[in-house]
DNA sequence: CGATTGAATGATCTGTTTTTTATTCATTGA
DNA sequence: TCAATGAATAAAAAACAGATCATTCAATCG
């Protein structure tokens, strides 16, 4: 790690701290130069501006989730549909811990979500690298019979949607949320275990 | 229909073109009272508030959906998977053009569901009675394998919530949309086919 | 001479004032 | 005497002015 390396790191340790602590909006490019002993202008020598920095540091974090979901993938005594499982439930637990933890930081994320569409659409893609990997191990163990492994995926990222998103179930109680998503997961490995054709163009059925 | 309520009803057809033209913001209940040939303070007579209209006329259009729904149930030519998947493109299908051709009165409907939480509730509940005498004739047909028609009802809804929320798709194509719910249907369709245990307590299977 | 500063600039936000509107109710009319 | 009015009142929204802050860049420093 370089010279400039370490100061952006420098750089994203401070303004972690400060979004952290008093949120996005409150914390100021100034107080970031200040708790890394430089200017406010210096700031745009390592990054280009204030959501840049914010998306660096909530990507970092999408990446540590994805870095935990892949450990399911080591545990040998676990079958397929224990590892969607575990999966789904580590994936929602972990989303209302931290708005429990850390909602200024959830806040934030929130904020890149809305300014950053493709930050959000690369989170979803690399969570989705994991189910797809969990799939295809469920087809190689004769648990499930799926013809598309990454479609399918796609479409249990589409069916769990409620649970990943914070602003969808702040209302609702953690364990009212895990009684939904069993429901919704008992549905999914049922139809996973039964056979699931591979994408198709959806059929105008009601048209008759 | 006693004076009374074409009176009430004089007032929310003025309202709705009111809103469906202007905007809820924009629409005073000065302009509704012009349009009704009364004055602001007799709107009050009738209706509780601002935000009282507004609801009638999204519950109106919830239930008139729904009544649009249940015909679903009266085509005997279909079967339980074609019931569902008409179900579930209808209501898609619906809230898409919607956006299109009543953009200002989605957007009314999204003030009451943000104001009026029970208003929502409520209208997930009649679309999940419909749903549930769709898995019920499934389970009947020999079709579906489920112990909990109603309990099953409201984990197809926690799994296509997606398609149900204009703010969650307004990004997105209708195809592109069509295709992730025809998708998320046929997991869905197999599951239920498959067989799915009733409702359970949710499996710590993480702790290990 | 390249790295850094910190004031300048343009954009955004906040607090205050003004205007508008939802709602109420004393008065009037049918 | 009850239904309705429309001005008054309270609340909310909009406009405005000043303050704040993200970003830029001419000048300075190491």
């Amino acid at each position: 790690m370089n010279a400039t390396d370490m100061t952006r790191q420098k750089i994203i340790d401070a303004a972690k701290r400060r979004f952290a602590h008093y949120g996005y909006g409150k914390t100021t490019m100034a107080d970031v130069a200040e708790d890394c002993d430089m200017s406010p202008g210096n700031l745009y020598r390592y990054f280009a501006g204030k959501l840049d920095i914010a998306e660096e540091i909530a990507r970092a974090a999408s990446i540590r989730t994805v870095e935990e979901l892949s450990e399911i993938l080591l545990d040998t005594g676990r079958s397929a549909a224990e590892r969607l499982h575990d999966f789904l439930f580590h994936d929602l637990r972990e989303t209302f811990h931290a708005l429990e933890k850390d909602p200024k930081l959830v806040e934030m994320a929130q904020i890149i979500t809305t300014e950053r569409p493709h930050f959000h659409d690369e989170g979803l893609e690399r969570e989705r690298e994991v189910l797809s990997r969990i799939v295809e191990y469920g087809v190689l163990s004769g648990e499930f019979r799926v013809s598309n492994a990454e479609y399918v995926a796609e479409m249990i990222q589409a069916a769990t949607l409620k649970f990943s998103y914070p602003q969808l179930f702040s209302s609702l109680a953690l364990d009212r949320l895990e009684r939904e998503l069993e429901g919704v997961y008992q549905i999914i490995t049922a139809g996973l275990r039964a056979g699931v054709a591979g994408e198709s163009a959806p059929q105008n059925l009601v048209e008759a």
